[in-house]
DNA sequence: TCCTATGTTGTATG
DNA sequence: ACATACAACATAGG
């Protein structure tokens, strides 16, 4: 379900916990969602430290926590990916764990809840003075100067043969681009899911920059403010919809497997070329 | 029963 | 080695 806006939105649903300390914490260690991380350790460093701040980084997100049982000047740096169906919540103190709550953190005043029915999110911890290296290597942020028109230009002829529809998932380039966000920047830029990303000139390698970037900017405004379905003029209220229309064309939607992924696009204005 | 799902990754193939 | 395609992961809902 989360992509850039929406892991937003989840993250700072646990604002309130942000400078509380952590009381007492309930895992379910076998989940799925800790494969890889060491959850013993996890459980000993955070029980008792206080969460000191948050992050995201394209679908990724870092809860900071300091204080706990180690070197008095580490950190605790617990990653958060929510996968197709991860959602963070808000809940009272007393808060009972229902059946796919795998992490929850108990504080004074609420619980800090992580859920995920598919468990295909996932769950990482390290100690530290700094950042480790799973955060700190993740790409730039596609609303950030150090994301560049070379940068995309240069990605997109290495992935020369792919259809566009699927470099854009690539996390390594694009972070936070799911597949309705790839959707809307391939629709407003009025390029076909299947064009080979090798393939496009210049102007149009301009005008696809320009695009995940409004994409990026408008999400960021109205889903992760308050989970604000975005205006009709998007393909987002659109692209689900039985017999959906374009709605700048008036032309009905078409769909199809691209990527591996189900894509919807206007075959009025996305043609081959 | 069968199909779908806003994601990632390991493996096979070119 | 590098790029690409796709099954697999696990659960719920239509």
């Amino acid at each position: 379900m989360p992509e850039l806006a929406e892991v937003a939105y989840f993250c700072k649903q646990w604002n309130p916990g942000l400078g509380q300390r952590i009381d007492r914490m309930l895992i379910h260690p076998k989940a799925r969602v800790f494969r890889g991380t060491d959850t013993a350790h996890l459980v000993r460093y955070l029980t008792g430290a206080t969460l000191e701040r948050s992050e995201t980084r394209g679908k990724q997100m870092l809860f900071v926590a300091k204080g706990g049982k180690g070197k008095a000047k580490d950190c605790g740096w617990l990653g958060v990916h929510l996968g197709m169906t991860g959602e963070l919540r808000l809940e009272t103190a007393d808060y009972e764990p229902a059946k796919h709550d795998h992490l929850v953190l108990h504080q004074a005043k609420h619980s800090l809840v992580f859920e995920d029915a598919r468990l295909f999110g996932r769950i990482l911890f390290s100690e530290g003075m700094d950042a480790p290296a799973w955060w700190a290597k993740l790409p730039p942020d596609l609303l950030s100067k150090e994301f560049t028109v070379k940068m995309l230009a240069d990605f997109l002829r290495r992935r020369g043969r792919a259809p566009l529809k699927a470099v854009l998932l690539m996390q390594e380039r694009f972070p936070g681009i799911g597949n309705w966000m790839a959707d809307e920047i391939l629709w407003r830029a009025a390029i076909h899911p299947r064009q080979a990303a090798g393939s496009l000139d210049t102007a149009h390698v301009k005008t696809l920059y320009r695009e995940i970037r409004t994409v990026c900017r408008e999400a960021m405004r109205v889903i992760a403010k308050d989970w604000s379905d975005p205006p009709d003029s998007w393909l987002f209220n659109h692209r689900w919809e039985k017999g959906g229309i374009c709605p700048r064309t008036g032309a009905k939607l078409q769909h199809a497997t691209i990527g591996g992924r189900t894509t919807c696009w206007s075959p009025e204005r996305q043609k081959l070329e």
